[in-house]
RNA sequence: GGUGGGGUUCCCGAGUGGCCAAAGGGAUCAGACUGUAAAUCUGACGCGCAAGCUUCGGUGGUUCGAAUCCACCUCCCACCA
């Protein structure tokens, strides 16, 4: 892919919110391999679906035959960035930031390539700041940036401005580092792109007249949009919290439904950011979805293809196996066996406790994990949502647990598939 | 250090002595309708199957009774020094 068609594809993706001098960057990503970046603070142990928009943008740069660098925020994740975010933020301690500055390494290995000499690279701005002292950095960087600038940033703005919060000398300060890295990144591997979020904007353009005023090098930004969702809510949210990307943290069963329940009006959308089919492939999918009536497979070819990229063919077909015999509507066809793959291939799973005369469902259930509180199991009883081995129970049952799931019931002399509402689904199983 | 304003259930935000587990909105969950979509309508929404239990920054007090009054403490914000 050239220059030009790379940008332009961004473009027909809708990935690009702001560049520097489009002609200008067009020409640079022309005239040979490129090497780009983007920072990925460690806020938790686990990427989520918020960072998987730019870290498939330095994949779409390394196939496109760029550098990509992927940078954890070693250090920047000791700070805290305060763009855009309404509040100051809690300080992590230096072991949890370090190991989860590790987790981090290894998800993003999994999506770049960073073998060969001429691989990408993967660093950690803890290298090149941890040992700065104070005075140097306020004399050879500080000395690089007005304070005047930096308030005027909108990324700060409404913090400084706004009542009822302040921001911190601290975050203040994390504009200058992500600067510093850039100026770095600069230095070390010839670095002339950085690419972040569009809340990145002011960060990154920080970089660049740093990187000019100390290497006299002229970089280059590139932003992608914030991922929105038609109805207004946050993308990338569920009952249980972020959509992560650690099979541990979010199973591969549970993302692909989470990409399968993508409302109509996003779905062709998100294709394009997230997925690498072609912009054509993804309008004719459009297209054929439009004439057709009922269902359309949007959602399920989403689903496919980042349940793949993410976690892998086998794990998608499990996620697979999984959605089949759950939303197929017959589980009388399912044989033992599916019922221990089931288990295998991730679905919840729990052993029914050994007395239950005394347990009302709404206690079993909330202990299983499919409900936060009594009141919600209650409230599905009471709506005849609860259903055990396919036999819809009421509130009259709620006593009655030791009764249901006792072995005379169990399928095969040991399973119980509960259906909590129309999508929450746990297999209990009698301990031997 | 001074003065003033504020801290209410996941979030926003009413509530100034009983009728308050606490208005309203959002988020969320369930039901109907559908296509495991959206929109719409219905219900739930501190915890508990229930009896009942625990909340309104913290502690102590006044009172038959407090989120509401008093004292002290604490945190946040604004202005002043």
């Amino acid at each position: 892919m050239n220059a030009n068609s790379l940008i332009e594809d961004l473009k027909a993706r809708g990935l690009i919110a702001q560049m520097t001098n489009e002609e200008e960057l067009v020409e640079h990503l022309a005239q040979g391999p490129v090497t780009l970046y983007c920072g990925f603070d460690p806020t938790a142990d686990s990427l989520h679906l918020g960072h998987l928009v730019p870290l498939l943008m330095l994949k779409r740069f390394q196939d496109a035959g760029h550098r990509p660098i992927a940078l954890v925020g070693g250090a920047t994740g000791l700070i805290g960035d305060p763009s855009f975010k309404d509040q100051e933020r809690q300080l992590n301690s230096e072991d949890v930031v370090r190991q989860w500055s590790d987790c981090l390494k290894a998800q993003i290995s999994r999506f770049i390539d960073f073998s060969g000499e001429d691989g990408a690279v993967l660093a950690n701005n803890y290298d090149w700041t941890a040992n700065v002292d104070v005075l140097s950095f306020l004399r050879d960087i500080g000395k690089h940036f007005t304070v005047n600038k930096m308030i005027a940033k909108e990324s700060v703005k409404q913090r400084i401005e706004r009542d009822g919060s302040g921001l911190s000398f601290t975050e203040f300060t994390y504009q200058i580092l992500q600067s510093y890295d850039f100026q770095q990144l600069n230095s070390l591997y010839n670095c002339t792109l950085q690419i972040g979020g569009s809340d990145q904007w002011g960060n990154i353009v920080g970089g660049i007249e740093l990187t000019r005023r100390v290497n006299g090098a002229h970089a280059h930004a590139l932003t992608l949009p914030l991922i929105t969702k038609s109805d207004g809510t946050k993308f990338g949210k569920t009952e249980g919290g972020a959509v992560w990307l650690e099979a541990a943290k979010t199973s591969p069963y549970a993302f692909y439904q989470f990409w399968l329940q993508t409302p109509d009006a996003d779905v062709y959308r998100f294709m394009k950011f997230f997925t690498f089919l072609p912009v054509e492939q993804i309008d004719a999918i459009e297209a054929e979805d439009r004439k057709r009536e009922g269902r359309p497979q949007g959602q399920q070819v989403l689903a496919e293809e980042m349940t793949r990229l993410v976690h892998g063919e086998d794990a998608l077909q499990a996620a697979r196996r999984i959605t089949e015999a759950l939303f197929s509507g017959d589980l009388s066809s399912l044989s033992a066996d599916d019922y221990a793959q089931l288990q295998l291939d991730g679905l919840p799973s729990s052993a029914v406790p050994a007395e239950l005369s005394e347990t009302p469902l709404t206690t079993l259930l909330v202990e299983a994990g499919m409900a936060n509180s009594g009141k919600q199991v209650k409230d599905a009883l009471q709506r005849n949502a609860v259903i055990v081995n396919d036999t819809a129970c009421g509130m009259e049952q709620n006593m009655s647990a030791a009764e249901l799931f006792s072995a005379a019931n169990a399928r095969f002399g040991k399973y119980f598939l509960v259906k909590l509402g129309k999508k929450k689904h746990h297999l209990f199983y009698l301990a031997d």
